[in-house]
Parts: structure tokens; sequence; C-alpha cells
DNA sequence: CCTTGACTGTTATGATATAACGTAAGATAG
DNA sequence: CTATCTTACGTTATATCATAACAGTCAAGG
């Protein structure tokens, strides 16, 4: 999963040293006011995703991780990959059952993911309206609205005009 | 997977055998118009969909099929659902590895699919102002949309207000 | 007839995810 | 400072989901 290369351009989010450096410090700053414990493995974890661009499936980031000399065994990589979805540093792509690092941890946020069928890049867009109309179709069938997975799969833009 | 059973009033779209007939006379309609094979193991696989309430995992689908001699193996349920996804019969759950019937297959629509957290009962609500919203969020980003998955997770109206 | 293509079935394997349990490190209370 | 409680980490083992590759069937069309 995720063993492809693309360009930078592909990842606004995360593009440039900058660009991840500005996210990692994000998500300190928010672990540290919200008494998160962002441990050694979930912080590479979460490292890794950010480099990664796109999304990485947990058996990528076991096997980094494990070379790194955590542990090897796959509910190693779950544990970290899920305490991150679950406290929003990063987001599960069901479509490609991968995850990504999440490109803004400071707020909270609706997002939907935009994924391109060519080279797999995932871009996280603002969703505010998308989960308003969906929260108004919810309510239209008497259906108490939590949280949704949105997730878009088309060309990004520099995929787009290449034929295949 | 789908080893629950919930009132028929959490499914309006296949409630009573009124409802499961006509959106099976759907598409029946729609595969003859459109020439399309709605072979026998296709059609009971439609019909198991629809009858389920809900959604079916694949090997649910496939224990079915393989109890009425047909296939008894994986690839069986796997094609004759991808099928029905493809030709617009049936949809897939990507949140619990499952697949449910179209409740409207006579007609092409964007679907957004509410998930109860409670009783895992799916509905399916018309889509048509969320995929407008995120046309709209892709396009801002540069991004070419083909198709999506909006799934929303919450209590449906029957188990809404009870505890857990 | 005989080819062609769509469909069904099989075996085998790959890929994704979690249950259950023991140990270690951190926080909390006495 | 220690006993205790809790969280996190690591392991083994297993469950669950999905596809690759190939063989047999059958109907349509030359
Ligand atoms: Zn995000
Ligand atoms: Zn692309
Ligand atoms: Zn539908
Ligand atoms: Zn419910």
């Amino acid at each position: 999963m995720s063993n492809h290369t693309h360009s930078a351009f592909c990842c606004p989010d995360h593009s440039g040293a900058q660009g991840a450096a500005s996210i990692l410090a994000q998500a300190e700053m928010r672990a540290r006011t919200m008494g998160l414990r962002l441990t050694p493995v979930r912080l590479r974890t979460l490292e890794m995703l950010i480099a990664a661009h796109g999304a990485m499936g947990a058996y990528d980031v076991l096997e980094q991780l494990s070379a790194e000399g955590y542990g090897t065994q796959p509910p190693v990589a779950y544990r970290a990959l899920n305490w991150l979805v679950e406290h929003g540093f990063a987001h599960r792509i069901r479509r490609l059952n991968a995850f990504t690092a999440c490109a803004h941890p400071a707020q909270d946020h609706a997002a939907a993911f935009l994924i391109c069928d060519r080279c797999d890049s995932v871009t996280e867009a603002p969703a505010g309206a998308v989960t308003a109309a969906l929260t108004e179709a919810a309510i239209a069938a008497g259906f108490a609205l939590d949280r949704a997975t949105i997730e878009a799969v088309g060309r990004c833009n520099t995929c787009a005009g290449h034929p295949s």
C-alpha cells in the first residue's frame, strides 16, 4: 500500500519541511495543552504519516516502526494509528485501508478526503459545507448524526489530463 | 457481520414485502432495459441483500449462496457483489466492510448512508445536496471529482434515546 | 462445427485487523 | 518513598476480508 512516489505538488498540505514541521508543531502543542501523551511510538508514527505524503497502510507503518526498534507485531501499529485517529492527529482513509496525518491538528474540523485514482495522493479538504448538507439529510431521515466519512475519488490537479 | 436482528421500522427502505418486491421489480426492470444479465447467483445475492435489512458481509452472502447450492468459495460472493455494485443494484458500505441493496435502483443517484452505531442498520439517503457541496470543495482544491463515499455514523430514529 | 466471450467454480494466497495476555513504566495516594 | 492503580507496550495467536490465477460450462455467431 502507498508504495508510490508522487510529486510534492500533489500534497500542498504536507509540502516541504516547513509544512511538515508546522503540522508536527501544531500536533505537539495540541497534545501538550490537552494533556495527551504523545509517546515515542505515537510520535514516530505521526512523523511517518506526515513525511509519507498520501496515506500509509498499517503494515507499512509497522515495518518502519519495527525497523526502528519498536514492536514488530500488528497491534503496535494499529494501536498507535487508532490513538492518533481518536485524538485528531490522523485520519483513517477507508477506501485505501490506510491512514494519513491530519493537516490541521490544531483545530477541530470536519474533513473530506480527495483521493486521486491515478497517483493515490490524498488531500484533506475542509468539509464544513458538506457536513452541513449531510446533517440536513440526516435530520430529514430522523437520524442523529455523530460523525461522518467523506471520501471523494477522482483526479488530482497534477494528474488531471493524463490518460489511463 | 450483521448477525443482528432489528425492527422493520429501522429500515423504511426495505420494510415489508411490498417495499422489497418493489425494489426487486425496479432492479429487474432496469437490468432488462439496460441489457444487463441478472443471472441466478446475482439475483439471489440481490434478493438476499434486500431481505437482509442493514448490510451483509461478503462471507455472510457466501454462506447463504453456498447453502443454496451455488459456489462455496469467496470469489463467488465477491463477484456477484461487485457486479451488483458496479451496475448500481447495490452499494458497498466501507465502514462495515459490507454491502447493501440499493433502495432506488431505478434511478441514477448519489447516495449517502446513515449507519446506526447501536443496531447497525443502514439507511440510504438522497445525497444530491451533499454531493453538490463536495463538488464545490473539490473544485476549490483543483480536484476533478468522479464519485464519492459518504457514510454518516450516529443513531437511527428507533435507537435514539437509548443508553449505551 | 468451432471459436469467442461471459459466467461460474475451484485452489491457493494475500492483506487487513483484533483478541488475549504478560510486562513495564507512569501517575496517585497513603 | 512505597504501595497501588492505570496506561502503554510487546508478544502470540487467530479472525476477518479480499483477490490472483486457472479450469470447466454454455450460449451466440461465423
Ligand atoms: Zn484533519
Ligand atoms: Zn494524482
Ligand atoms: Zn442507491
Ligand atoms: Zn438503530
